[in-house]
RNA sequence: GGGCCUAUAGCUCAGUUGGUUUAGAGCAUUCCCCUGAUAAGGGAAAGGUCAGUGGUUCGAGUCCACUUAGGCCCA
């Protein structure tokens, strides 16, 4: 007869494979016709507040993986304290305006771009960040994340111009903004300054050359012998364009100047050159002079306010000491042009130097270049360099390849140049203690992002604020028409920020400067009533920088401060410190309690990702190869701190992973199809131990992920609950609940009581896992017949909690001991197996035996549930060691003797037992089975 | 060149304030079993100079220094 048709077989329609990519936009589509965010919100109305701000991406080109990691990090974070209970919406953002976009639309646009308004300009790039705000937003979705899509805070919306506005505002009336000319990067190609975050640095050719500027007076004074011969000062430079520029030569105070005669070069005749003592041998060796004299050193120091001739301009330069001159290259004598570099710039300004900068936009030198006026830069270098020649004051030309910025966009060679911008003062009213202090009071996550936050700030210098550009929000500054004067105050500012909100910051590029001024409005110098818009706009670090204003203290359902801003390291120098600098500057705290940082997606050998190695992975191949729950599932698995490596391969292996926990809750569902745990509910007392032993293990799982999940250790929650699924579970308790949920009456006390448990854990478990396993979990709870909670969506529920009186250590303990027995146990199967002697570990009988009186005692007890246990027929327990018994390996005072069986097989529980044949009418079966089928009869 | 960070089996992670004879899990690998979770399930085995070197210590994966490789930020 075939028995197994009275077995209680498994069954579901959860089916095994996954088939992730086809469902996931069903359960997908499911949750926007329920409104599941907005369900949620209703649910948590009222309830304690967690706030996860969004740091906004740009909206250009594909996903990076690592943004979307990002966006699964965030929302872990929001669903776990959802189902905490917290009311924890999540509004995601995107950052509109910039150069990123603008670049892509010029390129697009080609040569037309001169046709074309700034307000036409505008219009193409809205579209072009709508079209990628759309395609990014649906992506974001398929990658399961939650939150409220409909209403996105996007940069160019009005409100967020306003609230962009209102920031600055705040910062005027405080006085932080000023505006100067200064030396900054600028694209000559863009026609813009570039910030710090917009430049990248690569190897370029330059010219390298030696130039000999004249002394005024002669230096018998300082060098005894030199007489009233001419003396030089040699300073090397490989840019030979800043030339016009140059004002004065910088040494080092402390270090030491020699003055050497030799002949030159090219004229043959005999000169006197001065330069740093410890760069003569190298210097005169490239120049190529081999034949020399020193005549006579002193300390920098000594050299301080010594005049010079310009080399070729009607100009006197002086001698200025500097500690950033250095002797590892050029001369130790140090062109110094204030309009032209950053040190140069703070020397200048040390010595009242004048900034000179006689170059425009353009790259193209001014009629303040004298005769090198309308020649571009590389024109200039080339001319300048056979002016010097002819008039003997260049000593030596070569090429050198060093690093050096170029624009991030158009990636060209960057030049610095003084120009009018806008600035944040970060040293007005102590704002940089401030902000210091609030470093101190937020919570980094790892803890040593303070340190390098503290770091940065500070040493930053002020922040340059304005761009050369069309896209993006005007700086609302204006100048009278008659005699130049800036006019900005607080009063206009916010008269701005009112049009802004109700019409859009594009007002500005096509509305009179009358109509954004309150009427009345006055040069406050010559009382002209006739003004001109400025036309620089935001660096888009400050319209991000501005979120939480524009986002988190617009939008009632956010606070500010947030509760965490969640990006990659890299945004320690750009929206974590671009953020907290206005917050405090204009409200004086921080916008964030607490920010975590995580590593960069790198590929499989630990190397950065980018398309041109050919190693760059998107989120839409990742989603189209894998689907969202395994994307989730390996984000959970790396500890995000350090870099993560990724790669189709690795990702690939997590499917592994999720194949397991997915067949885990396969399992839990098809055994409980006949469970109703209103009828057929154990109570706690009346359960097997064992099961009380898999409650107690369940208690240890929730208390684990749940503080894993509070603290933000992912990897830790996925490591529960993969090991729970793999080792508490499938190959443990699972395996042995086989023979007692398939071969005992299906209403059996036993059974009902192995169900009770898998029903518990199976709720528990698909709480847990919702976080990571959305899709997942949802299809799970979607086919669970009796739910704890009668709600739609497994995302409603909220996280189980702990219960003290299912944690039984003692049991625990016990049990423990009993795993390690079952282990050496399963070494002597194995035995066996290996000997051909059983195949199916039911075939065996086993004899577990121990002189050590305890242990002995200890097992007696157990000796009735060692069989199932062990999965073997039947287990003896004996003081008298066999001859042929082995001691254990882990329980070095037990002795296992395996054996093969000596009774029947039973036909249907496939058991060996002395009992199979002993009931009348049930020859094949053993009175277990019998029992089961009189009553099915 | 500077600041910050990282380095434990092929992969993902544990490894408490330095302290137990053989550095732990899981996955992947190899071999075996089962065929009543079946494109599943079970068992066993193998796998590590804890990046390297030097130091502190009775004792170092753990503390210190340097080196190497890599990452982020800056110059």
């Amino acid at each position: 007869m075939d028995y197994k048709k009275t077995l209680n077989l498994p069954t579901t329609k959860f089916s095994m494979k996954a088939n992730l990519l086809e469902k996931e936009p069903l359960i997908q589509k499911k949750w926007e016709k329920e409104a599941l965010y907005e369900e949620i919100r209703k649910a948590r109305a009222n309830r304690k507040k967690y706030i996860l701000h969004d740091g906004p991406p740009y909206p250009t080109g594909e996903l990076h993986i690592g943004t979307g990691l990002n966006k699964i990090l965030k929302d872990f974070i929001v669903r776990f304290f959802t189902m905490q209970g917290y009311d924890a919406p999540y509004v995601p953002g995107w950052d509109c305006h910039g150069l990123p976009i603008e670049h892509r639309v010029m390129q697009e646009i080609g040569d037309e771009v001169k046709n074309l308004t700034k307000t036409e300009i505008r219009k193409k790039c809205k579209k072009y960040a709508e079209k990628f705000v759309n395609i990014q937003k649906k992506q974001f979705k398929a990658l399961g994340v939650l939150g409220d899509w409909e209403q996105p805070y996007l940069t160019f919306n009005p409100v967020y111009e306003a609230g962009i506005i209102e920031v600055f505002g705040k910062l005027v009336e405080k006085g932080y903004i000023y505006r100067s000319r200064k030396p900054i990067h600028w694209c000559t190609r863009c026609h813009t300054a570039l910030a710090e975050a917009e430049l990248e640095y690569k190897n370029k050719t330059s010219p390298s050359v030696y130039v000999n500027f004249k002394v005024k007076d002669t230096l018998d004074h300082i060098f005894r012998g030199t007489g009233n011969s001419d003396v030089y000062l040699m300073i090397w430079t490989t840019t030979p364009w800043t030339l016009p520029a140059n004002l004065a030569i910088a040494l080092h105070p402390e270090y030491d100047y020699t003055v050497i005669s030799y002949s030159h070069p090219k004229t043959n005749k005999n000169e006197i050159v001065l330069l740093a003592d410890k760069r003569v041998d190298e210097v005169l060796q490239s120049i190529g002079i081999t034949d020399f004299k020193k005549l006579g050193t002193v300390q920098g120091s000594a050299l301080e306010g010594i005049k010079y001739h310009h080399a070729f301009l009607e100009r006197t330069g002086s001698v200025v000491m500097a500690n950033y001159v250095t002797l590892t290259d050029g001369t130790g004598c140090v062109h110094t042009a204030p309009g032209h570099g950053q040190e140069d710039f703070l020397t200048g300004i040390k010595y009242h130097l004048p900034i000179v900068s006689p170059v425009n936009a353009e790259g193209t030198f001014t009629n303040e270049a004298g005769e090198f006026a309308g020649q571009n830069i590389a024109e200039g270098n080339v001319s300048i360099m056979n002016k010097l020649d002819a008039i003997g004051a260049l000593l030596q030309k070569t090429n050198i390849t060093h690093s050096y910025p170029h624009c991030w966009r158009c990636k060209n060679p960057v030049i610095f140049r003084a120009t009018e911008q806008w600035f944040v003062n970060l040293d007005h009213n102590d704002l940089r203690h401030t902000v210091l202090n609030e470093i101190k009071k937020t919570k980094w996550i790892p803890s040593w992002g303070e340190n390098r936050m503290e770091k940065m700030v500070s040493e930053r210098p002020d922040w340059c604020i304005s761009r050369q550009r069309s896209w993006g929000v005007p700086i609302p500054a204006f100048f009278c028409k008659e005699c130049g004067q800036e006019h900005i105050n607080a009063e206009t500012i916010f008269f701005v920020r009112d049009k802004f909100e109700t019409e859009g910051a594009d007002a500005w590029f096509f509305k009179d400067a009358s109509y954004f001024l309150p009427p009345g409005t006055k040069c406050e110098k010559c009382g002209n009533t006739h003004f001109e818009k400025e036309m620089d706009i935001f660096d888009v670090w400050f319209e991000s920088g501005s979120s939480h204003n524009s986002v988190l203290k617009k939008r009632a359902e956010l606070a500010y401060p947030a509760d965490l801003y969640l990006e990659g390291t890299d945004q320690h120098r750009g929206w974590f410190q671009l953020s907290l600098i206005p917050s405090v500057g204009a409200w004086g705290k921080a916008p964030f309690k607490s920010v975590l940082t995580h590593g960069f997606v790198v590929d499989e050998m630990g190397e950065k990702m980018s398309k041109s190695i050919g190693n760059f992975i998107s989120v839409e191949d990742s989603l189209k190869e894998f689907g969202a729950d395994v994307l989730r599932l390996w984000t959970s698995s790396m500890d995000y701190q350090h870099d993560m490596g990724v790669s189709r391969n690795l990702i690939g292996r997590c499917s592994d992973a999720y194949r397991r926990i997915r067949n885990t809750f396969r399992y839990l569902l098809s055994n409980l199809y006949d469970f109703n745990p209103d009828v057929n509910t154990i109570y706690y007392e009346e359960l097997l131990e064992i099961d009380r032993w898999a409650l107690h293990k369940t208690q240890e799982l929730i208390k684990h992920v749940t503080a894993n999940y509070e603290t933000l250790q992912f990897h830790k929650v996925f490591h529960n609950i993969h090991n729970f699924c793999a080792v508490e579970m499938s190959s443990f308790y699972l395996d042995i609940l086989k023979d007692r949920l398939y071969t005992f009456a299906k209403n059996s006390q036993e059974r009902r009581a192995a169900q009770t448990v898998l029903h518990y854990i199976l709720l528990t478990l698909v709480k847990l896992s919702a976080p990571i396993i959305v899709h997942t979990a949802e299809e799970v709870w979607s086919i669970i017949e009796y739910k704890d909670e009668d709600l739609s969506s497994v995302h409603l529920t909220t996280f189980p909690k702990c219960k003290p009186a299912w944690v039984d250590g003692s049991l625990n303990q016990n049990w423990e001991k009993l795993i390690d027995i079952r282990t050496d146990v399963a070494k002597e199967l194995e035995k066996m197996r290996t000997a051909k002697s059983i195949g199916n570990s039911l075939e065996a009988s086993i004899s577990v035996c121990t002189e050590n009186e305890a242990l002995y005692q200890f097992l007696k007890n157990y000796e009735n549930d060692l069989p199932a246990l062990f999965i073997v027929s039947d287990v003896r327990v004996d003081k008298n060691i066999g001859k042929n018994a082995v001691r254990g390996e882990l329980t070095q005072d037990i002795w296992i003797e395996c054996s093969v069986s000596q009774h029947k097989k039973c036909a249907r529980c496939w058991n060996y037992r002395k009992s199979v044949g002993s009931v009348e009418n049930f020859q094949t079966v053993c009175d277990r089975c019998a029992d089961v089928l009189k009553g099915l009869c």
